[in-house]
RNA sequence: CGGGGCGUAGUAUACUGGUAGUACAACUGCUUUGGGAGCAGUUAGACCGAGUUCGAUUCUCGGCGCCCCGACCA
């Protein structure tokens, strides 16, 4: 895409009320905009990122057998009302309405209530089971505070998946399956090394659960880290009883400051008990489904990218959820720097290669300092002195190695990049 | 929800009970062209309401909004 058609803009300050770095970076660089406290648009760079990180996430879910479908934001508060949690004591950031007729409605804060309901005109049998549904769709949770700029807000999109199975065997066997696939999904989005399973309360679904956790300054949460088996223990479950039943001891461990990226629960059959979720056995007897819920939030995800990777300059994409692949930096608008680009532009997006490409009438410094800040994990640059030379400048964002290369072996190496991913 | 702070141009910031200043952005012109250029000019601002006052952006009260610490976070 041609930068000048952009219709975002760069600015060089932060407005004085975001003090998070992810939040700064991203509305500086055009990502997002902030509409109110906890409530932030995204802008068509930063939307370019969460589908990306949405398309991981999803590639990982399928690849464990989920399957995608979209729920609704309106909930019908009879669900709710059978499993207790339609009170305000049960969900405390709840948003809720009423239709015209002046029924109540309530804004999805979670799905468990409304797809377990749903899915008892799908599941009869244990010929049925197991099942893993998840979909990517708007949450509601009325925060009493929203902070860390798109870390925590009132309106998001959330991956949640919902595993039904036929017993705690089939239903755990999956479980570490989905763990699994955290661990690739955040590995794939650049987090991998810094992210820990964490053990952690189950909250009100059960007495534990298992978070993953990105070490990070700008972290809520507190976990003691153990590096040799590469998990973790969140503060509010650092007991001793905790601590030996993972064989943990306090010496070994070291304490974070981490983001929570995503978590899953074992939910048991509560919420198969309390709306009759049940399927027929062999033996022809109703026995209830046993559930878990799993969740990530891709926005967050985004989040703490920026937050852990990026640098004084700006931003630092990894290649897997960059908005471009390649930041083609056109300096000067002579007609033969002009052509080139253009030249440049044509074959790169005729291999598939997504490329921004500033062609905008701005100077070389602003140019790269928008470069930096935007932060997409390759630079190339087209001027008078790349033409003397026959190749062009090659930056990468994240390292700042700078190599020269010719338009085929450019070409030659992003494509081959791309095919190893 | 408890405590604290803040609301001035598109953005970031000053000063002030009596004409609100600066920088960046934007617009015009000239110069410049590999790290947020220079000169000249232009446009643009006190969250809302009530009160005190001859006069309020400034003081008081209320509302709304925003931020921070804590609590909360299925």
């Amino acid at each position: 895409m041609r930068q000048s058609q952009l219709f975002t803009k760069t600015r060089k300050e932060a407005p004085s009320d975001e003090v998070s770095k992810n939040a700064q970076l991203l509305i500086r660089a055009g990502y997002v905009h902030k509409e109110m406290a906890g409530v932030y648009a995204f802008l068509p760079l930063g939307l370019r990122v969460l589908n990306k990180t949405i398309g991981i996430i999803r590639e990982e879910m399928n690849a464990i057998g989920g399957q995608e479908l979209s729920l609704t934001a309106l909930q019908d508060p009879e669900v709710w009302k059978k499993s207790g949690r339609w009170s305000d004591e049960a969900i405390d950031v709840w948003f809720k309405t009423h239709l015209k007729s002046g029924s109540e409605l309530g804004l999805g804060t979670t799905h468990e209530e409304p797809l377990t309901d749903l899915m008892r005109n799908h599941i009869a049998s244990y010929k049925d089971l197991p099942k893993y549904v998840y979909q990517f769709q708007t949450k509601f949770r009325n925060e009493l505070r929203a902070k860390s700029g798109i870390m925590r807000s009132r309106e998001f999109i959330m991956k949640d998946l919902y595993s039904f199975s036929r017993s705690e065997e089939e239903f755990r066997k999956f479980y570490e399956a989905c763990a699994e696939a955290y661990i690739k999904i955040f590995d794939r989005v650049g987090l991998g090394a810094k992210t820990y399973r964490t053990f952690a309360s189950g909250g009100s679904f059960s007495k534990f659960s298992d978070e993953f956790q990105t070490v990070c300054e700008a972290g809520e949460d507190t976990i003691y880290i153990h590096e040799g088996r590469k998990l973790a223990v969140n503060k509010e479950v650092y007991n001793d009883e905790a601590l030996s039943e993972l064989g943990l001891r306090k010496e070994d461990l070291r304490e974070e400051k981490a983001i929570e990226v995503g978590n899953i629960f074992p939910l048991g059959t509560r919420f198969s008990d309390a709306l009759g979720l049940t399927y027929k056995n062999e033996a022809g007897e109703a026995v209830p489904v046993v559930m878990g819920s799993y969740g990530i939030g891709p926005a967050r995800l985004m989040g703490t990218v920026v937050e852990s990777l990026a640098d004084d300059k700006g931003i630092v994409w990894p290649q897997a959820i960059a908005p471009f692949a390649v930041h083609l930096v056109q300096l000067g608008d002579d007609a033969e720097v002009q052509k080139e680009a253009q030249e440049m532009y044509r074959e790169m997006t005729g291999e598939g290669i997504e490329v921004l490409w500033d062609d905008r009438d701005a100077r070389a410094g602003e140019k790269f300092a928008d470069s930096d800040l935007i932060g997409i994990p390759l630079r190339v640059v087209v001027s008078q002195k790349s033409l003397a030379e026959g190749k062009f400048e090659c930056v990468e964002r994240h390292s700042g190695r700078t190599v020269h290369h010719t338009l085929s072996e450019l070409i030659g190496q992003l494509t081959s990049h791309k095919s190893s991913l």
